[in-house]
DNA sequence: CGCCTTTGACCTGCGC
DNA sequence: GCGCAGGTCAAAGGCG
């Protein structure tokens, strides 16, 4: 996976400042000339208008360095890491020839690791390929630099996903669209519902693992944990929540490992594209007014796993209080809160914004 | 027959 | 070094 595909520049943030900048010359259509106080208020308005074209301008140019830089750590990034997968792969080489006549299954799990999963997956720098023991002669600063480097990419593509089912059913299946295989089922120390332990089985080196376990509070809430990344489609069209559920009853929380979590009441499509946000600013209506359409898209960064969350004030089923203003402005401050907290976001935003910005441009000829 | 789930044993990391 | 807990393996059995 390409570290570009994480920033999803595809935001549908269609910008509405036609609109915006329509009014001012309108205005200025609309006023009259015979008072020197019109006049006075005219020239306001002028100069203001003139402030918010230099404001956007400098928003514009300010918005392309910023894409520009994205584009260079981007590349950097991939570089770097390219690199670390070449210099990974020469290590894991070098740890199969040394852990020969270790333990049988250790041995063993070291080539079933290399093989199928480092044929299947040099494409996708999985980093999971590197289980085994690395050789006892490697440098312990470098060991220990991959090895924190493993943990953070590992931990970056952990996503915990809980969903609203039928408390009766004990299945622990989530249907999301994947084939899993179940490998294993404990149970922990600190919950008395077992856990279930699924590996993805569409691909044969597909790395993704998920965990899935029934909470402790709520035991018709079902927790997965998604890990590492699929590479390949989904498989089918995907049912919210387990075979019980409905998608209109279902609620579901999405929790980045290093983010925060939402909890939105719901309906869920799922899809396999990597992690999109998806932001539908075209509502006709200002926020002022609290009648702001919002379609939010969040995806799991690991399992494919994407949650779509729509929520708007008109269509929403859940009654008069999600109606309520209170709650539409609510909503839209804990959204806020949470997408300006997410870097991610911050950068497929600034993207999106100077794309539009610049298509604007093209497509007027203003400003 | 192939794929899946179950389940006890084994492996491994971590804290003490 | 030891014990614990979480994660994984793989044999056995079920099912279509």
């Amino acid at each position: 996976m390409e570290f570009t595909s994480l920033v999803d520049t595809s935001l549908d943030l269609s910008f509405r400042l036609r609109p915006v900048l329509e009014k001012v010359p309108k205005q200025e259509v609309q006023s009259d000339f015979t008072g020197l106080s019109r006049e006075r208020e005219n020239m306001g308005v002028k100069n203001e208008a003139g402030d918010l074209l230099e404001e956007l301008n400098r928003v514009s140019s300010e918005n392309k360095k910023l894409t520009e830089m994205l584009t260079v750590v981007c590349e950097n990034y991939n570089a770097l890491r390219n690199q670390m997968m070449e210099y990974m792969s020469t290590q894991n080489g070098v740890a199969e020839d040394s852990s020969a006549g270790s333990r049988k299954r250790k041995a063993e799990s070291i080539s079933n690791i290399s093989n199928p999963v480092n044929n299947n997956n040099n494409n996708n720098n999985n980093m999971d390929v590197v289980h085994g023991r690395s050789s006892e002669s490697s440098s312990s600063d470098e060991e220990s630099c991959c090895k924190k480097l493993r943990e953070e990419h590992i931990k970056a593509k952990v996503t915990i996903v809980s969903m609203k089912t039928d408390a009766s059913d004990t299945s622990l299946i989530v249907k999301d669209g994947y084939q899993w295989r179940k490998y294993g089922q404990k149970v922990t120390r600190d919950n008395p519902c077992p856990r279930a332990y699924f590996r993805c089985s569409f691909a044969p080196g597909c790395p993704v693992k998920k965990k899935v376990q029934r909470s402790i509070e709520d035991q018709s809430i079902v927790v997965a944990t998604y890990e590492g990344e699929h590479n390949h489609p989904q498989t089918s069209k995907p049912e919210s929540g387990a075979s019980t559920n409905t998608s209109t009853a279902s609620r579901l929380n999405v929790t980045t490992i290093a983010g925060t979590t939402t909890s939105v009441p719901c309906s869920t499509t799922l899809n396999s594209s990597g992690p999109t946000i998806t932001l539908d600013l075209t509502a006709p209506k200002t926020v002022e007014k609290r009648d702001m359409k919002m379609n939010h898209s969040t995806t799991s960064p690991t399992g494919g796993n994407s949650i779509r969350t729509t929520t708007s004030s008109s269509t929403t089923t859940g009654g008069e209080y999600q109606n309520r203003p209170e709650f539409q402005q609510f909503l839209i401050e804990q959204m806020a809160t949470s997408l300006t907290k997410d870097p991610s976001f911050k950068a497929a935003l600034a993207a999106a914004i100077s794309g539009k910005i610049l298509q604007h441009n093209n497509q007027t000829g203003r400003w």
